[in-house]
DNA sequence: CCGCTATATGGCATGGCTCATATATAACTT
DNA sequence: AAGTTATATATGAGCCATGCCATATAGCGG
Protein backbone atom coordinates (compact mmCIF):
# COMPACT_ATOMS: atom_id res chain seq x y z
CA UNK A 1 0.00 0.00 0.00
CA UNK A 2 2.42 2.40 1.02
CA UNK A 3 4.48 1.33 -1.65
CA UNK A 4 1.67 2.51 -4.27
CA UNK A 5 0.98 5.78 -2.31
CA UNK A 6 4.82 6.52 -2.77
CA UNK A 7 5.00 5.86 -6.16
CA UNK A 8 2.09 8.00 -6.68
CA UNK A 9 4.03 10.73 -5.17
CA UNK A 10 7.02 10.35 -6.64
CA UNK A 11 5.10 10.05 -10.36
CA UNK A 12 4.09 13.94 -9.55
CA UNK A 13 7.67 15.09 -8.43
CA UNK A 14 11.10 13.05 -7.69
CA UNK A 15 11.75 14.13 -4.03
CA UNK A 16 13.20 12.65 -1.04
CA UNK A 17 11.85 10.29 1.91
CA UNK A 18 12.04 12.94 4.29
CA UNK A 19 10.10 15.14 1.77
CA UNK A 20 7.32 12.00 1.30
CA UNK A 21 7.10 12.07 4.73
CA UNK A 22 5.80 15.50 4.57
CA UNK A 23 3.93 15.23 2.11
CA UNK A 24 1.90 12.49 3.75
CA UNK A 25 1.49 14.37 6.69
CA UNK A 26 -0.04 17.17 4.61
CA UNK A 27 -2.77 14.82 2.72
CA UNK A 28 -3.13 11.67 3.47
CA UNK A 29 -2.24 11.13 7.00
CA UNK A 30 -5.47 10.50 8.01
CA UNK A 31 -6.41 7.58 5.89
CA UNK A 32 -2.69 6.08 5.73
CA UNK A 33 0.18 7.68 7.99
CA UNK A 34 3.50 6.12 8.05
CA UNK A 35 6.81 6.54 10.00
CA UNK A 36 9.95 7.63 8.24
CA UNK A 37 11.63 4.98 8.74
CA UNK A 38 8.89 2.92 7.23
CA UNK A 39 9.24 5.18 3.83
CA UNK A 40 12.86 4.74 3.79
CA UNK A 41 12.66 1.24 4.01
CA UNK A 42 10.13 1.14 1.76
CA UNK A 43 12.30 3.11 -0.78
CA UNK A 44 14.53 0.60 -0.74
CA UNK A 45 12.48 -2.19 -1.96
CA UNK A 46 10.90 0.49 -4.59
CA UNK A 47 14.39 0.84 -6.11
CA UNK A 48 15.04 -3.20 -5.42
CA UNK A 49 11.92 -3.82 -7.81
CA UNK A 50 13.36 -0.99 -10.47
CA UNK A 51 10.27 1.57 -9.65
CA UNK A 52 12.05 4.06 -8.36
CA UNK A 53 15.89 5.10 -8.81
CA UNK A 54 17.74 7.74 -6.52
CA UNK A 55 20.08 9.62 -7.49
CA UNK A 56 22.64 11.38 -4.28
CA UNK A 57 22.55 15.09 -4.20
CA UNK A 58 25.94 16.22 -1.76
CA UNK A 59 24.92 18.87 0.72
CA UNK A 60 26.98 20.46 3.65
CA UNK A 61 26.18 19.93 7.04
CA UNK A 62 22.83 18.05 6.67
CA UNK A 63 23.52 14.09 5.13
CA UNK A 64 23.32 14.23 1.76
CA UNK A 65 19.91 14.00 -0.06
CA UNK A 66 18.89 11.05 -1.33
CA UNK A 67 15.99 12.15 -4.42
CA UNK A 68 13.91 9.30 -5.55
CA UNK A 69 12.21 9.06 -9.01
CA UNK A 70 9.80 7.20 -10.13
CA UNK A 71 10.91 4.34 -13.62
CA UNK A 72 8.69 3.64 -16.58
CA UNK A 73 8.14 0.30 -14.33
CA UNK A 74 7.34 1.96 -11.65
CA UNK A 75 4.46 4.12 -13.85
CA UNK A 76 3.48 0.95 -15.18
CA UNK A 77 3.09 -0.67 -11.89
CA UNK A 78 1.30 2.38 -10.34
CA UNK A 79 -0.88 2.57 -13.26
CA UNK A 80 -2.34 -1.39 -12.89
CA UNK A 81 -2.91 -0.70 -9.43
CA UNK A 82 -5.40 2.36 -9.92
CA UNK A 83 -6.90 0.01 -12.24
CA UNK A 84 -7.82 -2.69 -10.02
CA UNK A 85 -11.21 -3.52 -9.44
CA UNK A 86 -12.62 -3.52 -5.72
CA UNK A 87 -13.92 -6.53 -5.10
CA UNK A 88 -14.25 -7.01 -1.17
CA UNK A 89 -14.40 -3.86 1.34
CA UNK A 90 -11.27 -3.39 3.19
CA UNK A 91 -11.56 -4.71 6.69
CA UNK A 92 -11.87 -1.75 9.02
CA UNK A 93 -10.25 -3.03 12.55
CA UNK A 94 -11.61 -0.25 15.08
CA UNK A 95 -10.27 -1.11 18.68
CA UNK A 96 -12.31 0.87 20.74
CA UNK A 97 -15.23 -0.77 19.54
CA UNK A 98 -13.68 -4.36 20.42
CA UNK A 99 -13.55 -2.84 24.06
CA UNK A 100 -16.31 -1.11 24.02
CA UNK A 101 -18.25 -4.44 22.73
CA UNK A 102 -16.74 -6.47 26.07
CA UNK A 103 -17.18 -3.78 28.57
CA UNK A 104 -20.64 -4.69 29.95
CA UNK A 105 -19.13 -5.42 33.38
CA UNK A 106 -17.86 -1.94 33.73
CA UNK A 107 -20.04 0.42 35.36
CA UNK A 108 -21.68 2.95 33.00
CA UNK A 109 -20.65 5.75 34.13
CA UNK A 110 -17.41 5.00 33.10
CA UNK A 111 -18.24 3.81 30.00
CA UNK A 112 -19.94 6.95 29.60
CA UNK A 113 -16.54 8.77 30.44
CA UNK A 114 -14.88 6.79 28.48
CA UNK A 115 -17.26 7.84 25.74
CA UNK A 116 -16.78 11.63 26.27
CA UNK A 117 -12.93 11.24 25.92
CA UNK A 118 -13.16 9.65 22.35
CA UNK A 119 -15.89 12.25 21.87
CA UNK A 120 -13.06 15.09 22.15
CA UNK A 121 -10.77 13.45 20.02
CA UNK A 122 -13.33 13.34 16.90
CA UNK A 123 -14.73 16.42 17.66
CA UNK A 124 -10.84 17.70 17.54
CA UNK A 125 -9.97 15.22 14.03
CA UNK A 126 -13.21 16.41 12.65
CA UNK A 127 -12.19 20.31 13.11
CA UNK A 128 -9.33 19.96 11.58
CA UNK A 129 -10.47 17.74 8.59
CA UNK A 130 -12.48 20.56 8.09
CA UNK A 131 -10.53 23.65 8.44
CA UNK A 132 -6.67 22.69 8.83
CA UNK A 133 -6.57 20.31 6.09
CA UNK A 134 -8.01 22.41 3.27
CA UNK A 135 -5.06 24.92 4.23
CA UNK A 136 -2.48 22.11 4.03
CA UNK A 137 -3.50 20.51 0.87
CA UNK A 138 -3.83 24.20 -1.29
CA UNK A 139 0.01 24.74 -0.12
CA UNK A 140 0.59 20.93 -1.52
CA UNK A 141 -0.92 21.92 -4.90
CA UNK A 142 0.65 25.02 -4.93
CA UNK A 143 4.20 22.93 -4.52
CA UNK A 144 2.88 20.14 -7.31
CA UNK A 145 2.54 19.80 -10.89
CA UNK A 146 -1.47 18.99 -10.46
CA UNK A 147 -3.70 17.60 -12.77
CA UNK A 148 -6.92 20.14 -12.59
CA UNK A 149 -8.98 17.31 -11.06
CA UNK A 150 -7.03 16.69 -8.20
CA UNK A 151 -8.27 19.39 -6.06
CA UNK A 152 -11.88 18.13 -6.16
CA UNK A 153 -10.85 14.51 -5.69
CA UNK A 154 -8.25 15.54 -2.64
CA UNK A 155 -11.51 17.48 -1.10
CA UNK A 156 -13.53 14.47 -1.36
CA UNK A 157 -10.95 12.57 0.56
CA UNK A 158 -11.22 14.99 3.04
CA UNK A 159 -14.61 15.03 3.23
CA UNK A 160 -14.70 11.15 3.52
CA UNK A 161 -12.80 11.90 6.62
CA UNK A 162 -14.93 14.57 8.09
CA UNK A 163 -18.00 13.01 7.30
CA UNK A 164 -16.79 9.51 9.32
CA UNK A 165 -15.64 11.80 12.25
CA UNK A 166 -19.20 13.22 12.64
CA UNK A 167 -20.70 10.03 12.38
CA UNK A 168 -18.35 9.19 15.35
CA UNK A 169 -19.84 12.12 16.95
CA UNK A 170 -23.21 11.19 16.23
CA UNK A 171 -22.80 7.57 17.41
CA UNK A 172 -20.80 8.99 20.54
CA UNK A 173 -23.92 11.05 21.30
CA UNK A 174 -26.48 8.09 20.52
CA UNK A 175 -24.96 5.95 22.69
CA UNK A 176 -24.55 7.80 25.86
CA UNK A 177 -28.15 8.69 25.09
CA UNK A 178 -28.89 5.07 25.06
CA UNK A 179 -26.44 4.33 28.48
CA UNK A 180 -28.09 6.54 30.71
CA UNK A 181 -31.31 6.00 29.38
CA UNK A 182 -31.27 2.02 30.56
CA UNK A 183 -29.28 3.47 33.51
CA UNK A 184 -32.08 5.67 34.42
CA UNK A 185 -34.46 2.88 34.06
CA UNK A 186 -32.57 0.24 36.06
CA UNK A 187 -32.29 2.27 39.41
CA UNK A 188 -35.70 4.50 38.68
CA UNK A 189 -36.88 7.18 41.98
CA UNK B 1 -5.78 -7.00 20.53
CA UNK B 2 -7.11 -10.13 19.49
CA UNK B 3 -5.56 -11.44 22.54
CA UNK B 4 -8.00 -9.53 24.83
CA UNK B 5 -11.01 -9.91 22.20
CA UNK B 6 -10.30 -13.93 22.92
CA UNK B 7 -9.43 -13.58 26.90
CA UNK B 8 -12.97 -11.45 26.39
CA UNK B 9 -15.12 -14.30 24.82
CA UNK B 10 -13.52 -16.77 27.27
CA UNK B 11 -14.29 -14.93 30.05
CA UNK B 12 -17.92 -15.65 29.35
CA UNK B 13 -17.35 -19.17 28.56
CA UNK B 14 -14.53 -21.56 28.11
CA UNK B 15 -14.84 -23.09 24.36
CA UNK B 16 -11.95 -24.30 21.51
CA UNK B 17 -10.18 -22.14 19.52
CA UNK B 18 -12.71 -23.43 16.54
CA UNK B 19 -15.63 -21.86 18.50
CA UNK B 20 -13.84 -18.70 19.06
CA UNK B 21 -13.51 -18.17 15.35
CA UNK B 22 -17.39 -18.70 15.13
CA UNK B 23 -17.91 -16.01 17.97
CA UNK B 24 -15.96 -14.02 16.38
CA UNK B 25 -17.85 -14.51 13.39
CA UNK B 26 -21.18 -13.86 14.87
CA UNK B 27 -20.39 -11.22 16.77
CA UNK B 28 -17.01 -8.83 15.96
CA UNK B 29 -16.20 -9.90 12.56
CA UNK B 30 -16.86 -6.50 10.94
CA UNK B 31 -14.46 -4.76 13.62
CA UNK B 32 -12.16 -7.13 14.03
CA UNK B 33 -12.09 -10.38 11.72
CA UNK B 34 -9.70 -13.35 12.67
CA UNK B 35 -8.70 -15.99 10.75
CA UNK B 36 -7.98 -19.49 12.50
CA UNK B 37 -4.54 -19.83 12.31
CA UNK B 38 -4.11 -16.40 14.21
CA UNK B 39 -6.77 -17.62 16.86
CA UNK B 40 -4.65 -20.58 17.59
CA UNK B 41 -1.50 -18.82 17.35
CA UNK B 42 -2.72 -16.52 19.57
CA UNK B 43 -4.12 -18.70 22.15
CA UNK B 44 -0.62 -20.55 22.37
CA UNK B 45 0.65 -17.16 23.74
CA UNK B 46 -1.94 -16.57 25.91
CA UNK B 47 -1.33 -19.95 27.43
CA UNK B 48 2.77 -19.35 27.46
CA UNK B 49 1.54 -15.90 29.60
CA UNK B 50 -0.43 -17.97 31.73
CA UNK B 51 -3.51 -16.12 30.91
CA UNK B 52 -5.36 -19.24 29.32
CA UNK B 53 -5.42 -23.21 30.16
CA UNK B 54 -6.36 -25.73 28.44
CA UNK B 55 -7.49 -28.61 28.31
CA UNK B 56 -7.83 -31.48 26.03
CA UNK B 57 -11.41 -33.16 25.26
CA UNK B 58 -10.90 -36.29 23.30
CA UNK B 59 -13.41 -37.11 20.64
CA UNK B 60 -13.46 -39.95 17.85
CA UNK B 61 -13.34 -39.12 14.45
CA UNK B 62 -12.53 -35.52 14.81
CA UNK B 63 -9.18 -33.74 15.89
CA UNK B 64 -9.66 -33.63 19.81
CA UNK B 65 -10.85 -30.72 21.15
CA UNK B 66 -8.96 -28.69 23.42
CA UNK B 67 -10.71 -26.64 25.24
CA UNK B 68 -9.18 -23.17 26.87
CA UNK B 69 -10.34 -21.20 29.74
CA UNK B 70 -9.21 -18.30 30.80
CA UNK B 71 -7.17 -17.95 34.37
CA UNK B 72 -7.22 -15.46 36.94
CA UNK B 73 -4.63 -13.82 35.55
CA UNK B 74 -6.37 -13.97 32.63
CA UNK B 75 -9.38 -12.00 34.19
CA UNK B 76 -6.61 -9.05 35.59
CA UNK B 77 -5.07 -8.66 32.25
CA UNK B 78 -8.40 -8.24 30.65
CA UNK B 79 -9.92 -5.93 33.44
CA UNK B 80 -6.71 -3.88 33.20
CA UNK B 81 -7.33 -3.73 29.24
CA UNK B 82 -10.84 -2.28 29.80
CA UNK B 83 -9.57 0.11 31.80
CA UNK B 84 -7.22 1.67 29.97
CA UNK B 85 -8.20 5.14 28.80
CA UNK B 86 -7.94 6.31 25.36
CA UNK B 87 -6.01 8.95 24.25
CA UNK B 88 -5.27 9.03 20.72
CA UNK B 89 -7.84 8.23 18.14
CA UNK B 90 -6.71 4.60 16.44
CA UNK B 91 -5.32 5.50 12.51
CA UNK B 92 -8.13 4.20 10.52
CA UNK B 93 -6.20 3.06 7.17
CA UNK B 94 -8.38 3.04 4.07
CA UNK B 95 -6.93 1.62 0.84
CA UNK B 96 -9.47 3.01 -0.99
CA UNK B 97 -9.07 6.24 0.10
CA UNK B 98 -5.85 5.78 -0.81
CA UNK B 99 -5.93 4.89 -4.32
CA UNK B 100 -8.71 7.11 -5.25
CA UNK B 101 -6.44 10.21 -3.85
CA UNK B 102 -3.95 9.35 -6.34
CA UNK B 103 -6.80 8.65 -9.09
CA UNK B 104 -6.88 12.06 -10.92
CA UNK B 105 -5.59 10.92 -14.08
CA UNK B 106 -8.05 8.54 -14.80
CA UNK B 107 -11.26 8.97 -16.91
CA UNK B 108 -13.78 10.39 -14.91
CA UNK B 109 -16.11 7.79 -15.80
CA UNK B 110 -13.94 5.16 -14.37
CA UNK B 111 -14.06 6.54 -11.19
CA UNK B 112 -17.52 6.58 -11.15
CA UNK B 113 -17.86 3.09 -12.29
CA UNK B 114 -15.34 2.14 -9.32
CA UNK B 115 -17.84 4.32 -6.91
CA UNK B 116 -20.52 2.58 -7.95
CA UNK B 117 -19.07 -0.84 -7.32
CA UNK B 118 -17.69 0.21 -3.65
CA UNK B 119 -21.61 1.43 -3.20
CA UNK B 120 -22.85 -1.64 -3.39
CA UNK B 121 -20.49 -3.65 -1.12
CA UNK B 122 -21.36 -0.89 1.28
CA UNK B 123 -24.75 -1.00 0.78
CA UNK B 124 -25.04 -5.38 1.27
CA UNK B 125 -22.85 -4.46 4.34
CA UNK B 126 -25.13 -2.03 5.76
CA UNK B 127 -28.11 -4.55 5.28
CA UNK B 128 -26.27 -7.17 6.82
CA UNK B 129 -25.71 -5.49 9.91
CA UNK B 130 -29.25 -4.12 9.93
CA UNK B 131 -30.91 -7.23 9.34
CA UNK B 132 -28.64 -10.68 9.42
CA UNK B 133 -26.11 -9.47 12.32
CA UNK B 134 -29.13 -8.66 15.45
CA UNK B 135 -29.82 -12.56 14.34
CA UNK B 136 -26.41 -14.02 15.42
CA UNK B 137 -25.96 -11.60 18.23
CA UNK B 138 -29.34 -12.97 19.42
CA UNK B 139 -28.39 -16.51 18.95
CA UNK B 140 -25.02 -15.81 20.16
CA UNK B 141 -26.66 -14.24 23.69
CA UNK B 142 -28.67 -16.82 24.33
CA UNK B 143 -26.19 -19.34 24.39
CA UNK B 144 -23.93 -17.39 26.80
CA UNK B 145 -24.21 -16.12 29.78
CA UNK B 146 -25.18 -12.20 29.75
CA UNK B 147 -24.56 -9.50 31.55
CA UNK B 148 -28.52 -7.38 31.20
CA UNK B 149 -26.46 -4.81 29.53
CA UNK B 150 -24.63 -6.67 26.90
CA UNK B 151 -27.79 -6.45 24.31
CA UNK B 152 -27.40 -3.16 24.56
CA UNK B 153 -24.17 -2.55 24.21
CA UNK B 154 -23.53 -5.00 21.43
CA UNK B 155 -26.39 -3.33 19.46
CA UNK B 156 -24.32 0.06 19.78
CA UNK B 157 -21.96 -1.56 18.21
CA UNK B 158 -23.73 -3.22 15.08
CA UNK B 159 -25.24 0.32 15.01
CA UNK B 160 -21.65 1.62 14.90
CA UNK B 161 -21.07 -0.40 11.36
CA UNK B 162 -24.26 0.00 10.01
CA UNK B 163 -24.02 4.46 10.45
CA UNK B 164 -20.10 4.21 9.05
CA UNK B 165 -21.94 1.63 6.25
CA UNK B 166 -24.29 4.70 5.72
CA UNK B 167 -21.94 7.50 6.04
CA UNK B 168 -19.83 5.96 2.52
CA UNK B 169 -23.28 5.52 0.47
CA UNK B 170 -23.73 8.95 1.58
CA UNK B 171 -20.10 9.95 0.39
CA UNK B 172 -20.11 7.89 -2.34
CA UNK B 173 -23.62 9.43 -3.95
CA UNK B 174 -21.87 13.19 -2.84
CA UNK B 175 -18.58 12.23 -4.60
CA UNK B 176 -20.07 10.68 -7.96
CA UNK B 177 -22.63 14.65 -8.00
CA UNK B 178 -19.84 16.07 -7.90
CA UNK B 179 -17.23 14.30 -10.57
CA UNK B 180 -20.41 14.46 -12.65
CA UNK B 181 -20.64 17.91 -12.14
CA UNK B 182 -17.61 18.44 -13.10
CA UNK B 183 -17.36 16.69 -16.11
CA UNK B 184 -20.95 18.19 -17.16
CA UNK B 185 -18.65 21.70 -16.39
CA UNK B 186 -15.73 20.72 -18.25
CA UNK B 187 -17.29 19.80 -21.70
CA UNK B 188 -20.54 21.78 -21.36
CA UNK B 189 -22.59 21.89 -25.15
C1' DC C 1 22.82 22.99 26.74
C1' DC C 2 18.28 21.53 25.06
C1' DG C 3 15.53 20.60 21.46
C1' DC C 4 13.96 21.21 16.76
C1' DT C 5 14.68 20.64 11.61
C1' DA C 6 16.73 18.21 7.97
C1' DT C 7 18.35 13.77 6.37
C1' DA C 8 19.31 8.78 6.29
C1' DT C 9 19.71 4.19 8.06
C1' DG C 10 19.75 0.24 11.11
C1' DG C 11 17.56 -3.55 14.26
C1' DC C 12 14.03 -5.98 16.61
C1' DA C 13 9.37 -7.12 17.90
C1' DT C 14 4.56 -7.66 16.70
C1' DG C 15 0.80 -9.28 14.57
C1' DG C 16 -1.48 -10.07 10.74
C1' DC C 17 -1.95 -13.07 6.12
C1' DT C 18 -1.62 -17.20 3.07
C1' DC C 19 -1.12 -21.74 2.35
C1' DA C 20 -0.49 -26.57 3.73
C1' DT C 21 -1.65 -30.69 6.29
C1' DA C 22 -4.36 -34.25 8.95
C1' DT C 23 -8.76 -36.76 9.86
C1' DA C 24 -13.63 -38.26 9.79
C1' DT C 25 -18.33 -37.77 8.88
C1' DA C 26 -22.19 -36.05 6.57
C1' DA C 27 -24.37 -33.96 2.87
C1' DC C 28 -24.85 -32.68 -1.74
C1' DT C 29 -23.89 -33.31 -6.97
C1' DT C 30 -23.31 -35.43 -10.99
C1' DA D 1 -21.93 -45.16 -7.10
C1' DA D 2 -18.41 -42.00 -7.21
C1' DG D 3 -16.81 -37.54 -6.34
C1' DT D 4 -16.89 -32.93 -4.39
C1' DT D 5 -17.71 -29.91 -0.73
C1' DA D 6 -18.66 -28.70 3.90
C1' DT D 7 -18.06 -29.20 8.93
C1' DA D 8 -15.36 -29.83 12.95
C1' DT D 9 -10.77 -29.47 14.84
C1' DA D 10 -5.78 -28.43 15.32
C1' DT D 11 -1.25 -27.05 13.92
C1' DG D 12 2.85 -25.53 11.30
C1' DA D 13 5.87 -22.70 8.03
C1' DG D 14 6.97 -18.56 6.10
C1' DC D 15 6.04 -13.82 4.42
C1' DC D 16 5.17 -9.02 4.91
C1' DA D 17 4.10 -4.59 6.69
C1' DT D 18 4.06 -1.78 10.55
C1' DG D 19 5.66 -0.03 14.86
C1' DC D 20 9.09 1.58 18.05
C1' DC D 21 13.61 2.83 19.14
C1' DA D 22 18.41 4.10 18.30
C1' DT D 23 22.08 6.50 15.92
C1' DA D 24 24.70 10.07 13.06
C1' DT D 25 25.44 14.97 11.62
C1' DA D 26 24.93 19.91 11.91
C1' DG D 27 23.02 24.26 12.20
C1' DC D 28 19.76 27.38 14.46
C1' DG D 29 16.69 29.27 18.11
C1' DG D 30 15.84 29.66 22.68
Amino acid sequence: MLKFALLGFLLRQSMTGYDLAAAIRSSINFVWPAQLSQIYRTLGQLENDGLVVSEVVPQQGRPDRRVYSATDAGRQAFDGWLGELVTELDPVRTPFLVRFFFSGTRAPEEMVTQLRVLRDLHLRQRDQLAHELPGYIAEFAAANTTDDRDPLIWDAVRRAGEMHAQTWLDWIDETIARLEDAAGKAQPR
